[in-house]
RNA sequence: GGGCGUAUAGCUCAGUCGGUUAGAGCGCAUCCCUGAUAAGGAUGAGGCCCCAGGUUCAAGUCCUGGUACGCCCA
């Protein structure tokens, strides 16, 4: 669409028709054209810096209608603060490591593991891995402008460039330096097949049903109370997975459990007193010896077996919260090599972590009874040789869900293989330090979900087994000492050559060696690579490359106020971002956090290819246009509860209020341009805003309560609050200023009605323009270009955020032109109900309100005029025998004063006699009732009258509020209504015939009905003027010109244009 | 199993400091208004404010416990 000025017409036209897509897309070109982004970043050049931080998405797969959300949210508030004066650097980032990039491309290429990938080439698994990578930042870069989020992309960060995978190194050699930076084990799930860890997402996928050995065995115990040897106790442990028994450190109670002693009278073994019954079922009694859990600690026992070497103590009772006594015996045995909380527990207790079990899943080849044989057939020669002891119980199948591997079906094994930690365990006061500086919008996560995980908080698994990853900066030598790097500019020095333009992946980072500085044996590089989570963490450095490159930009944009993401970053981004800086700089790296809800399908499941309840982003946004989604995802309901998208939902925005802001601007020009047109040069003239009618100064109040109220929900990232405020006044404005106001504006701009109307209606839409550009920035820019004054910002993003004027904002005022509003709706109700249709005049309305009295007459002018009544009066001036009272009692107001007696006074009040109750209040502002044979006096505020007239009256009430219309039509009232009909005949038949609003016209009329003939004659004056009738004259035309004819009415009119 | 969140009309959601007639939009039906509108207005039908206790003169709202769903973790 053009936007070209008449020379004759000072504004471009908006047609009544949009069609909003198209408009975003000449938007878009505008934008790039005149480079409007990189101008609002040059234009607040110099100002203060208000830093946002991107969170990278994963490049893996295409965009998804979720990623606009917080795309949305991260473009609102840079816009926003933009226009506030901020200069806002919106740096791009993508995520480009990780496992399930790996995974997407294993699939590509048909591998299935580690063996697949090293037979096929790391080097060139990786390139593939890069390569999809950027295939996908495509799609992202797309869906990303056409929705209008400004962010830089062409000098995006990329987690897999060798500057941010430097900044990276260095990162963890700070870490390493600090010693926060550790080697240990870590339980794993473990494909013994295919030779890799699994990510939690592939374990969920691989549950399968099967039937392993369920045993009890005897551990007799060695020491404590219990260990007399000539009446032997055995421990009564119970496990599912017999192999690990070889492996066995440990066996863990419950502090807090009672452990009995039970006989059959041949042996004894302790259990846990709520298993008894089903463990041992008939023949046991208790021996009445009891012990507490705590009581048992460090208890050693004879262990199951003796394969293994063990070089430290072990092999007695340990205390552990998670054993229950749900199964089993209530003594969960411990191998930590096996077992995540068995891991955790041992540990704690300084037990040795011992692991027989080779990569493969095979135990040691030298191990006696299982040597070479994969684990889970080693359950039967294991259980046999128990029996054969006599320390097997009972032996028999258990059915469960156990994890299987996702690609070959092979039973998993937690597997402890030795990892590199981060202790973030000893900055946890740090953290915690740094929460509480920071504002978590909703407010709720910072001491809820994020501060229960910080305070919870583990140390940092580090290191992955895999391929496309940063990797893991440290190199060993055969002495075992540790030498961690942190750039290729020193790792060149250590190995002796350039190695400035080494590609620092996998494989081409393994291959560097180096004599050790230490002991100057040859340093090879760990194999692993680090979490990607470590690499978003970084990114507030490493996305400048810092601090080997651009310390200084780093500098100055560190801390960062804002950042975003979905609320299932609380545990990734929001605290990688956290941790990463204190770890290294000793502060949280942002001061703003909020945190979005997911985004659900109509059907509210989530999107998925499966269920087949996919929305595709640019298909969406071809339909109603960036904005309508922009909207929804930053003002429908709460943004931090998860929300339904749909297309109803998206039509409703573009109905109630895309296309009602845009077509109160339409309407605006459309005037604007006709007749005596009106332009920037009159808002001088027009009268200063007190000078201007009550609806004018109603306005403009809103107007402003509007700017004041959107400006402190989005200063507290509130947008939801910020577009249900918007919503209102774009609906006030239009269905009610506007509609009220239609006179003023065909009264033409010269008029001194017109001049307060045209400018009054401009400030409102060049302000509620600017309020609404940071959320909908596309249809805002339109209006703007249109509408703007000659001397402001060529776009509304390079124009400023528009100040409260608090003089405007007169709230006496807004509760009078509510009341008025309640007043017109109470009228039309009490027409609908009589069914006199609103064109008919009648002669007068009676109003009961408690504020009527101090309604000023243009309010009342409004009231009349809307129901088309002569007259407009009290209920009180009727009064007297006419009127009938009702009276409630106001439990707000009655509540204050008597707190317990309030129900009494209320019944009270409602026994008295309405009549006299309010004859009292109205001459002494207190009525007096009798309360339990009692006097109390109640005020005019605590009692709330009702009056209705008797009869001859329609009449409409709620919450003590009344209008009612005298419903005679006098003949004099019956010809202005026939008039009135007359006028809307021929405005249809202007409008139908596409005659201009601003077109004078000859008339001619004929009526058959005699009333109606009368009518006309009585009222030609009027109707003249109202239709623009430059001659009006009785008879049919000689000439064919446009006609129009009512049957109800008995009339022909025909019209031309003059 | 733990933490956090959500639950209000058929649907999507508001609901302020606790105040006795709980609202809006969509959808349905009937009617009205219209010289910007894809709009606007009125009326009608539609509510166990998730359940159970408690606090209070008074609870959709505050407290405790539960149920269902979601997210994260185990």
């Amino acid at each position: 669409m053009t936007q070209e000025r008449l020379p004759s017409r000072p504004f471009p036209s908006l047609p009544a028709q949009i069609d909003l897509p198209a408009v975003e897309h000449e938007v878009l070109r505008r934008w790039s054209e005149r480079k409007v982004f990189e101008r609002s970043l040059e234009q607040t050049r110099g100002g203060p810096n208000w830093v946002f931080f991107e969170g990278p998405p994963t490049a893996n797969g295409q965009p998804g209608v979720h990623h606009v959300e917080a795309r949305v949210f991260k473009d609102v508030f840079p816009r926003f603060k933009t226009m506030k004066g901020f200069h806002v650097e919106r740096k791009a980032g993508w995520d480009c490591h990780g496992l399930p990039v790996e995974v997407a491309v294993e699939k590509e290429l048909g591998l299935s593991g580690k063996k697949d990938i090293e037979e096929f080439g790391v080097a060139e698994f990786n390139a593939r891995c890069r390569a999809s990578v950027l295939r996908n930042v495509d799609a992202f870069t797309q869906m990303t402008e056409r929705m209008g989020y400004w962010v830089n992309m062409d000098e995006a960060y990329r987690t897999m460039d060798p500057e941010y995978v430097e900044s990276v190194w260095w990162s963890l050699k700070v870490i390493w330096d600090k010693g926060l930076l550790v080697r240990d084990y870590r339980i794993s799930p473990y494909c013994p097949r295919c030779g890799t860890s699994l990510s939690d997402h592939e374990v969920a996928q691989g549950y399968e049903t099967v039937t392993d050995p369920s045993v009890y065995v005897r551990f007799p115990l060695t020491s404590g109370p219990l260990a007399d040897p000539d009446h032997p106790t055995a421990l009564l442990v119970w496990t599912t997975t017999p192999w690990t028994l070889v492996s066995n450190t440990a066996v863990a109670v419950h502090p807090d459990v009672n452990y009995v002693v039970a006989t059959d009278g041949t042996e004894r073994l302790l259990l846990a007193e709520p298993l008894v019954g089903s463990v041992l079922g008939e023949g046991w009694k208790l021996t009445g010896e009891r012990f507490e859990g705590a009581e048992m600690e460090r208890w050693t026992y004879q262990r199951p077996f003796e394969l293994v070497a063990f070089d430290q103590p072990a092999h007695y009772v340990v205390l552990a919260d998670y054993v229950t006594v749900e199964d089993g015996t209530g003594l969960v045995h411990q191998a930590p090599a096996f077992g995540a909380d068995d891991m955790a527990v041992s540990r704690a207790y300084g037990l040795p972590i011992v692991n027989p079990v080779r990569g493969d899943g095979t135990f040691e080849a030298d191990l006696d009874l299982v040597g070479g044989v994969f684990f889970k057939e080693a359950d039967t020669a294991l259980t046999a040789d128990l029996k054969e002891r006599g320390l097997l119980f009972r032996h028999v199948a258990y059915e469960h869900s156990y994890p299987h591997c996702w690609r070959c079906h092979t039973a998993l094994l937690y597997y402890a293989l030795p990892s590199w930690y981060i202790k973030t365990t000893a900055i946890k006061d740090e953290l915690l330090a740094q929460n509480a500086e920071t504002n978590w919008v909703p407010a709720n996560v910072k001491e809820g979900r994020y501060g229960e995980w910080l305070r919870n908080n583990v140390d940092w698994a580090l290191s992955r087994s895999r391929y496309w990853g940063t990797p893991l900066p440290v190199w060993i030598c055969p002495e075992d000492h540790v030498n961690v790097v942190g750039s290729l500019a020193e790792l060149g020095e250590l190995a002796g050559r350039d190695l400035s333009a080494l590609d620092p992946h996998r494989p081409y980072v393994d291959d560097v060696t180096f004599a050790c500085p230490q002991c100057g044996g040859e340093a090879h590089r760990v194999p692993e690579v680090i979490d990607v989570w470590y690499d978003s963490g970084s990114m507030p450095f490493a996305q400048w490359g810092a601090p080997h490159r651009n310390e200084d930009v780093f500098r100055d944009n560190f801390p960062g106020q804002y950042i975003c993401e979905a609320i299932d970053q609380t545990r990734g981004w929001f605290y990688s971002m956290m941790t990463v800086s204190t770890l290294v700089f000793g502060q949280s790296s942002y001061e703003n956090v909020v945190c979005l809800g997911h985004i659900l399908a109509e059907d509210g499941r989530k999107m998925s290819k499966h269920l087949g309840n996919i929305l595709e982003p640019m298909a969406v946004m071809e339909r109603h246009g960036a904005d309508a989604l922009r909207w929804f995802m930053a003002a429908s309901g709460s943004p931090w509860t998860p929300r339904r998208v749909g297309h109803a939902a998206l039509e409703e925005i573009v109905r109630k209020v895309l296309l009602t802001y845009y077509n109160t601007a339409s309407f605006f020009t459309l005037y604007a341009n006709a007749g005596q047109a009106w332009d920037h040069s009159r808002l001088a003239d027009a009268p200063a805003p007190a000078d201007r009618p009550l609806l004018d100064r109603w306005v403009l109040s809103e107007l402003n309560r509007v700017v004041k109220g959107v400006d402190e929900a989005l200063e507290r990232f509130d947008t939801a609050t910020a577009g249900r405020l918007l919503t209102a006044f774009v609906d006030d404005l239009s269905n009610w200023y506007v509609r009220r106001s239609r006179r003023r504006f065909w009264a033409g701009a010269n008029t001194p009605e017109g001049a307060s109307a045209f400018a009054t209606l401009f400030e409102c839409l060049e302000t509620v323009t600017l309020l609404m550009a940071p959320l909908v920035p596309f249809l805002t820019e339109h209006v703007w270009a249109a509408l703007r004054r000659p001397d402001a910002a060529e776009s509304v993003h390079l124009a400023s955020w528009p100040q409260v004027r608090e003089e405007l904002i007169d709230e006496e005022l807004s509760r009078q032109m509510a009341l008025t509003r309640r007043l017109v709706e109470l009228g039309r109700a009490a027409r609908a109900d009589s069914g006199v249709r609103t064109r008919q005049p009648l002669a007068r309305a009676l109003v009961g309100a408690t504020l009527f009295g101090s309604l000023p007459e243009q309010l009342r002018g409004q009231i009349r005029e809307e129901l088309n009544v002569v007259a407009l009066d009290s209920l009180s001036v009727v009064g007297g025998d006419l009127v009938d009272y009702t009276v409630k009692p106001n439990f707000r107001a009655l509540g204050k004063r008597f707190a317990k007696r309030t129900p009494l006074i209320a019944q009270g009040i409602g026994a008295a006699d309405p009549k006299t109750l309010v004859e009292q209040i109205r001459s002494t502002g207190w009525a007096h009732i009798e309360v339990e044979g009692e006097p109390v006096e109640v005020s005019a505020e605590e009692v709330l009258v009702t009056e209705q007239p008797r009869e001859g009256w329609a009449v409409a009430s709620e919450a003590g509020e009344t209008v009612a219309l005298d419903l005679e039509v006098t003949p004099e009232l019956q010809l202005a209504g026939l008039a009135r009909e007359v006028v809307r005949l021929v405005q249809d038949a202007r409008k139908a015939s596409g005659l201009d609003i601003s077109d004078r016209i000859h008339l001619w009329w004929s009526a058959t009905d005699p009333t109606t003939a009368r009518a006309v004659a009585e009222h030609a004056a009027t109707i003249g003027g109202e239709v623009l009738a430059a001659s009006m004259t009785e008879g049919a035309p000689e000439e064919e010109v446009y006609s129009v004819s009512s049957q109800d009415y008995g009339v022909t009119l025909w019209l031309r244009k003059a």
